[in-house]
DNA sequence: TTATATGCAAACCCTTTGCAATCCG
DNA sequence: CGGATTGCAAAGGGTTTGCATATAA
């Protein structure tokens, strides 16, 4: 209980200090998108949580959650993941946790995978070529095990 | 001269084969995308193939570029490359030559790159998940050489 | 001949933008 | 108060679709 009440005083602060930083406001609107967003661990598109914060009553409008969204990127508060669907899709970057994803391409469910190596083996291939990573796609897709 | 003939003559042959194996007919339009499309190493977008065309006086349409460009990408004679920009890219699928991409974020050069222990590892998460990959995406952001 | 393929323009989908009204500091 | 933020609707950009016409087989 407190552990979690600690969590989100924690993340709500990110949230402020990182608006601060980029002289933004704390407004109700970025605020109950950033909880929407950290919420569930699912990958969330910017309708779904637009809609989801509409039929919760609140006045927020598209624009306004693309808006958001895009600082929250931009300030690694959240990762963007685009899964070749068209629609991007978003999701709390824990930071200590990164992940790449195996998408089903029968039932759309998305699992996370990381592997050190692989991280590793993309480190060389950077270094090799002289090029400064700044983040990177990886995404497996196929047939889940429920789907076949 | 004599290998580049037999490789056109063998590329073409694979169109039509595709063709066949779909039902479909061998046009005009398609056999010029596909040939435009084998033409240079490029990572070319559907626009970009259609004004070519267009330019070198071809009767075309956006619509059959895309229309054709998604029979070759179906029947793996092309591969669909997502950066992440929002607009598609392909190139001419050489089969015994899979890589995976390096893009830079300041000048949108792209690089190839392979790595069999890459794809080794890749096949290892995805059994371990009981998963069946059918193709990936991995894609390395950052900054290259020239522009650091 | 006759069903498939085409070009065109309109429709689509997700995302971005311009603007007047609203709100935070 | 005064500029930043918002909601709305319209515009954007890439891609897809409906339909009458043209064309391969």
């Amino acid at each position: 209980m407190r552990l979690n009440l600690n969590k989100i005083i924690i993340t709500m602060q990110a949230l402020k200090a990182t608006l601060q930083k980029e002289g933004l406001r704390y407004t109700r609107q970025r605020q109950e998108i950033w909880n929407e967003l950290r919420s569930s661990d699912e990958h969330r598109d910017a309708e779904e949580i637009f809609f989801t914060l509409r039929k919760r009553g609140l006045n927020i409008s598209r624009a306004t959650v693309y808006r958001t969204i895009d600082v929250l990127v931009k300030n690694n508060l959240l990762d963007k993941l685009d899964i070749g669907d068209g629609r991007a899709r978003f999701e709390y970057n824990e930071k200590y946790f990164h992940h790449d994803h195996l998408v089903c391409t029968r039932c759309g469910k998305i699992f996370e995978f990381h592997n050190d190596n692989i991280e590793e083996l993309q480190n060389e291939i950077a270094k090799q070529k002289n090029f400064k990573i700044l983040h990177h796609n990886h995404q497996l897709f196929g047939i889940c095990e429920d789907c076949q």
